[in-house]
DNA sequence: AGTTAAATTCAACAGCTGTTGAAAATCAAG
DNA sequence: CTTGATTTTCAACAGCTGTTGAATTTAACT
């Protein structure tokens, strides 16, 4: 049964929905009316397709989990293959980066929700960053290697600190808020994904050498 | 009536409750009842005090926002005082950063539930940015015109969005969720603000001078 | 068409939510 | 102590919450 071409099924309209909004307003902020009343569906049919309420959030968070894995693993493999199998920093970041900054410019609006929804996990003090650990971590961790080889002299605790400061940067341009907007008066946008992560691969790169370089 | 040395008052003790339980589950994910059983008071005592709930959470965010607020400003102009009118972008970063580690770094526990109730409204997506922009854009936008002076080759939008970086890895730290430590296995700690902001300085800098720099 | 299983809705539940008006306690001042 | 104001509690409200079991519709297959 192709699923090209066709209207998303109800069980994933209500994912489309609480992706949505639980990226806005996170999970205590949402009920499941509300998502049900926005995917037109009763209220009971989440329940029957997911669970609980916390599950139905986690089927939301891994729906589309493992592409970004993938997007960022080949992106990762094909830097190796065209730039040897030694990468420079700036590669390393491009790499990592490049992908989200193709989901979030993408013109299909559930991976705009999701990333701000990855966001919110990210930053959130609870129990969903055991989701992220179990999901994103494995291939962060690829990543770190990566950094390793391109700052040999580098210790591991300066290592994770710099990417700590990578994951809050990415983390804020992921969430969206339009807090730049403000601050700017105007000046600059939110969702300007183009600038947003042209300008973040020099910033994050510079500072990484500027920490661990030799 | 002097409050010092004084056991706190039942108006601050709900503050005090209100702080730690919205940093730590958000807005929507803390009660009145929650506040108040963690306070020892009773329920209505929010209500009369503060009036809506939104109300207790903005009283608790303005609490100690004024202070933080002043800290910095003074930073900013110790800084001047001793470096001369035309400041490093170094000296900025530093002054800009320095009192939060230290709030942080404080042994009085409120002003780490705070720094990670700021982190949380920074994050939001919702109506909690625009309390950002009265209470703390003011003061950003000194800092701003201290950074035009000691970058006058870069575009206000380059600026802006270097902050946005800055702000970003400002926001998790703050945050303290302890994502850094299970991704390093134990090898850092979310909550070591010493090594976390004496890093976060170079990192930061760096990636302004290579995003704004001639 | 008939049968079986899956998907979807309906109706209802016990429990919790923010909020408020009245009662009670505490405090300040004469 | 009496008075009056402020603070705190008590009791209760209407409305919303997640969840579930039964009823109904839709789909799949013979």
């Amino acid at each position: 049964m192709p699923d090209s071409e066709q209207s998303p099924s109800k069980k994933e309209r209500i994912l489309d929905a609480a992706e949505e909004l639980f990226a806005l307003h996170g999970y205590d902020g949402v009920t499941l009316r509300q998502i049900a009343q926005q995917a037109e569906v009763d209220v009971a049919l989440a329940s029957y397709h997911f669970g609980k309420k916390r599950d139905v959030f986690e089927a939301t968070f891994l729906r589309r989990a493992q592409i970004i894995n993938d997007l960022r693993l080949k992106s990762l493999q094909q830097m190796q293959a065209t730039q040897g199998d030694s990468l420079s920093v700036e590669d390393i970041v491009t790499a990592f980066l490049k992908p989200i900054q193709a989901l979030q410019m993408n013109a299909n609006p559930g991976w705009q929700n999701y990333c701000a929804l990855v966001a919110y996990i990210n930053s959130s003090a609870v129990w969903g960053k055991e989701l992220m650990h179990r999901n994103f971590d494995p291939l962060v961790n690829r990543y770190m290697t990566a950094l390793r080889q391109a700052l040999p002299n580098a210790t591991p605790e300066k290592l994770h600190w710099c990417y700590h400061y990578l994951s809050g940067a990415l983390t804020l341009t992921m969430a969206n808020t339009g807090r730049i907007d403000r601050l700017s008066e105007g000046r600059c946008h939110s969702d300007d994904f183009q600038t947003a992560y042209d300008l973040m691969i020099p910033f994050v790169t510079q500072g990484m050498l500027a920490v661990c370089g030799d």
